[in-house]
This record gives structure tokens, C-alpha cells and sequence, in this order.
DNA sequence: CGGAAATATTACAGCATGGTGACAAGGATG
DNA sequence: CATCCTTGTCACCATGCTGTAATATTTCCG
């Protein structure tokens, strides 16, 4: 878990009743209470999820979420839409403007956390805590240990970061940008061949038991984490 | 158990009822007839738990309970609701105020003590006053007592409510600032490296029976209680 | 084969992080 | 009032982690 949340929320009250309840989850919170304010926050850090009230002053929801979408910078970022009107329609327009989901008030913290989980599981599954199994190699966020066969692993934090998002997105090639992107954040200016060196140290503590193998380079465009070959 | 439970509740005889059982159970109690008297209490002492009924004389429960979860300072205490009307309704409206839980009248003693315990072992295992029993290690809330390996611990009272808190929740990484939330209380300004004193301490304490490395240190997350390595 | 481009590997200096002991303020106790 | 205990903070130190650059190795292609 752990995500930061941009709650955009104009009424006081429920505001006031995400963020508590998303703490209690343990994510952090950003809040704003219109679509400027929210703008703003943007500008400093990029929320992993964004928790949206269809209705707002001034620009609406569903324009501030079309405009995100519009923008490279901030249009891979799910958005959640709240809304108290549970009519069909409305729906349909919320999914065109590019919300990942949909929840109705009045609507239980239980269902609005089950759904935040499974948004974050599709768009960036490192963020949950669920524990990654592949190829002998068992890696759990909550305990933050890593075994292989069993037997632990000794990382360093940002080699136990980067192997957490190659065994979330197995069997697929990242470019070294996105792995800056995904595993250092996006605002930090570092050398692309840093990358290289982390690898390499991910894969001298794999060598101990023999899994190095499950870090693959692809000449020319990244890394992979693949079972096969 | 021992926990302080405020009950708000306007009709002398379920007052009464509510307030027999709970002392009956260990719990020490604080009666209020309305919502005003409450919050009076609640200048002085915060509880650990609220018992509220729903229809109250003139603000009612819902409105109370809204107005907790809006402050700060009481947000974060567990409410169960009481209500004579058992209209799915009015249940999401409840769960919408950030009632914990719910409970419909008439109830069995029986029922809403375990309603209680599954609230307060929810958001607080460490209040119940369950024995905790790890890797050689006993912490019994109840005596206040911790023995390893049979041999008594000598603790303060912080160390206690942080070995009470790890004991409860183990094989997990804990951040400085969530160790401030759950052992200080989320009310505390304290520095995030105070924890890594009084982790010190609490290790210097298990040294004397060769207990310390129950207690892990995780560069870069937090701190661990677990069994292996 | 020769050479260029891409990647692997190593070394290292600077920085971040956690461990530790000391200490003063505050509270409780007698 | 004196004393003891607890607590939070700080300063200092040791260690680990990180990014970069320099060097070695591999791969690709004419």
C-alpha cells in the first residue's frame, strides 16, 4: 500500500471522510477543494490515484479529469469518479473522460477501499501489498522480505523496489526511462546507465541461489523480468 | 480488555443495561444522555470506544458522530451505532458517518460484546487484553507483565505499548511514523527519531535473555518484529 | 576481422541512515 | 522538597547505500 491520493472534494464533511479513511488504510492524502487548487498540488507532486467529485465549483470534475487525461504528464494516472447520482448515463460519460472507476454516494469506506485496491492492483500493482511469486522467487511488501527457494535474499531499498516492479510487470521489456520512472519516481533526475548498476547488484544478490537468470537484457531497448529462456 | 467506553444513549434503562454489561466485562464506562454532555466528556477524557444511539434528543446520533469524525482530535475513536430501525438504508448512511460498526435493538448483551471486542481488535489489537505470545517472548496486558523464556522483562511504559503493538502485529515493517501513530497516539508531535530510542531501549531491555533480534531494523522502511533470521 | 555501439563491471566519494550515549526537563513518589 | 524515573532531543559515529565515471566485455554489422 501506501500511495498518495489526491482527494478533489469541494464538500467539507466528505472530505473530511476519505481522508481519514484512506490514512487509516495507510495511504497519504493530498487534498483540494476545486479543480484550481487541485491543479496546483499537481504542479509539485504526481498522485499515484486521484479520488474525484463529479460535481465542483468552477470547472467540474469531469472537465478537470478530461483535461488530465489531455496532458502527457498526468493522463496515466487513475482516476476514481464520485458521484451521488447512480443514474447509467452518467456512467458512460465518466468512462469516456477517461475515470478507471466509478463509485456512487452514498457508498461504505469497505467498498470505496476495495476498489481503490483494485484500481491500484491494475494501474501500478508495486503499490499494493500484496506479496509477487515468480520462478522460485517470493518477494512481500508487508514483511519487506524477499526469499528465493526459501532462502532470503539481502537487498538494498532500491534494488528491493526495482525487483518488486519487474515481478509486477513480468514478461515485458522496460525501457531504462521507465524504470527510472516507475522505480525512482518521476521527478528525479538521474543517469539512464544508473540503471545498469542497479541491475547489476540485483543480480549479484539473485546469484546466491542461483536466479539471475530471471533478469534478462534486451539489447536495444531494457530489461526483463521473464520465467523462460 | 479494559477499555473506556463512552455510551450516549437517552433512555435510562438501556443506559443502564449498556453500562452493567460492559462494566461486567472489565471496561470502565462514561454515560452521557446527549449529544452536548458528550461532547462535554469528551473535553476531558477521549475514550477508546463510543456506544451511540442513533435517535438522540435534539443533536442527533448521526449528527454526532459526523461532528467526531470531523475533528482531529476524535476522529480516529471507533463508533458503534445503536439503532431500533434495521433499514438497509439507514445502515450505508451510518457506515457514510464512519461508524465502525452497527448494531440493530433489540441485541443480546452476548452479540454487542463481541461486536465490541472485533472493533477494538480491529483498530487496536494491542487494547484488547489478549496474551501475546511470540518466539519466546509473553506479554500479558492484563498483569501488565513481560517474560522471556519464562524470566521477567523489566520495561517503562512506552516500551511496553511498543513491544504491545510489534507483539500484534508481526512480520511486518512498521514506519517511524506510523510506530507514532499507533504506540504515542496521532495526536503527539514528536520527532521520528525518538522511535529509534526508545527501539534501542527496548532492545537493551531483551539483551538480558537474548531476545533482541525478535526487534528488526529495515534501512529505509522501519522497524520489525519477527521470528526469523 | 575491425570497429562502433551497447552493456557489464568495478571502484569510489559523498551522502543518508540508523545506533548509541548523554542530558535536561518534567512528573511521580516519598 | 529531594530523589528517582521516564521521556524526548541532540550530537557524534559507524555503516550502508547511491550515483557516476572509468574501464572491460560483449554484440552487432559492414
Amino acid at each position: 500500500m501506501a500511495a498518495n491520493i489526491l482527494v478533489v472534494e469541494d464538500e467539507p464533511a466528505i472530505q473530511e471522510l476519505l481522508s481519514f479513511n484512506l490514512q487509516q488504510a495507510g495511504h497519504h492524502t493530498l487534498n483540494a477543494t476545486s479543480a484550481e487548487q487541485a491543479f496546483g498540488l499537481l504542479r509539485n507532486t504526481l498522485p499515484d490515484l486521484i479520488l474525484l467529485d463529479w460535481m465542483l465549483p468552477g470547472v467540474s470534475g469531469i472537465e478537470f479529469a478530461r483535461r488530465l487525461k489531455a496532458d502527457a504528464y498526468t493522463k496515466t494516472i487513475p482516476i476514481i469518479m464520485l458521484t451521488a447520482r447512480g443514474e447509467e448515463q452518467d456512467k458512460i460519460v465518466g468512462f469516456d473522460t477517461g475515470a478507471d472507476d466509478y463509485i456512487t454516494k452514498p457508498f461504505s469506506p469497505r467498498e470505496l477501499m476495495a476498489r481503490i485496491k483494485a484500481v491500484l492492483r491494475r494501474r501500478a500493482p508495486q503499490m499494493t501489498d500484496d506479496p509477487a511469486e515468480t520462478g522460485g522467487l517470493r518477494l512481500d511488501p508487508a514483511s519487506h522480505r524477499v526469499t528465493a527457494d526459501g532462502k532470503a535474499v539481502e537487498l538494498g531499498p532500491t534494488e528491493f523496489r526495482l525487483l518488486h516492479f519487474l515481478m509486477t510487470h513480468t514478461e515485458r521489456v522496460h525501457s531504462r526511462s521507465q524504470l527510472l520512472d516507475q522505480v525512482w519516481g518521476n521527478q528525479v533526475f538521474v543517469e539512464d546507465r544508473t540503471v545498469d548498476v542497479h541491475i547489476r547488484r540485483l543480480r549479484r544478490a539473485l546469484e546466491e541461489t542461483g536466479h539471475e537468470h530471471l533478469i534478462q537484457t534486451v539489447r536495444g531497448s531494457g530489461y526483463r523480468f521473464s520465467e523462460h529462456e
